[in-house]
DNA sequence: TGCGTCATGTCAGGAGTCTGACATAGCGTT
DNA sequence: AACGCTATGTCAGACTCCTGACATGACGCA
């Protein structure tokens, strides 16, 4: 029977947790001039890149419940920053739509945040930020139930 | 003005947040079968690395507020897995310890983290988990402000 | 000695997130 | 057409975690 401990120093789990919860804070004091918290700018930033999406698939880009996004996306429509019809035009998939405030404080949360990975990555020699985006995107990928 | 936008899928921070969450579900899944939740299982290993530590040192350790270790600890103490003193030798940190039940306990939800870890470093070519690792370690340590 | 600062433990309150549940809409199979 | 399965939206409740606050003990400095 080995000795089976985790060596909190030498485990990448470890030092993922802890990047995650620096990227976190850090995104946090970032945004919290434009009273943005992380789960809303997720919400903005995924409607910028493709709009029209719905809770449930706004709330699986963001890592949260379809709960979670319901209230966060009620919070941004009452701030006008969006935009979601009453009635589903076809299913019950309500397609969610940036409004140009919505999409002016983007603009402002994304540069924000450009500047945190910025300075997160400024500590890597060159050529490390990709092959740590495709180590990350393995790892995630091995930890994930396969779909059906 | 530069089309400044995160692009979701080649940023670094937005894969390392995905890579956390599918880390914690994994995570959350093995250490269910124990009752555990990976809160009580971060503060079971900090104190299995090192015992005696007080309830502000474990928060930091897991990446916690005092106060919401302090709530995890009751839990973990009500159950019999560690034990603290009721007045403090000296100072005002009160020293914790793993009870026998408790490093029990740990062996082996530590066994079922590890193959969590394994499982997620299967995918990684030889080599490449302690490059990940100090990657992530100079991300985290560029975006921890300067203590004091 | 006295004061200021910092760290720790603890209590109270609130914000955010999750689990559970239910109704509805589409889709495939029988 | 009828049934089952899946996905989505939404409501209610509970739980977790955080922020704010206060008291206490240790340390440095005037």
């Amino acid at each position: 029977m080995t000795q089976e401990r985790v060596n909190l120093d030498s485990s990448v789990g470890y030092v993922l947790k802890q990047a995650a919860a620096a990227l976190r804070n850090a995104m946090d004091a970032a945004l919290r001039p434009l009273e943005l918290s992380v789960p809303q700018y997720a919400c903005l930033e995924l409607l910028g890149q493709r709009q029209g999406l719905s809770a449930a698939e706004l709330a699986r880009g963001a890592f949260v419940t379809r709960q979670s996004m319901h209230t966060v996306l009620q919070g941004l429509q009452d701030r006008g920053l969006l935009t979601r019809p009453s009635t589903a035009p076809q299913g019950r998939a309500l397609p969610t739509q940036l409004t140009d405030r919505g999409a002016h404080l983007l603009a402002q949360a994304s540069h924000a945040v450009a500047d945190v990975e910025r300075r997160m990555l400024a500590a890597l020699p060159t050529g490390h930020p990709d092959r740590l985006r495709q180590d990350l995107a393995a790892c995630a990928n091995a930890l994930t139930p396969a779909e059906h």
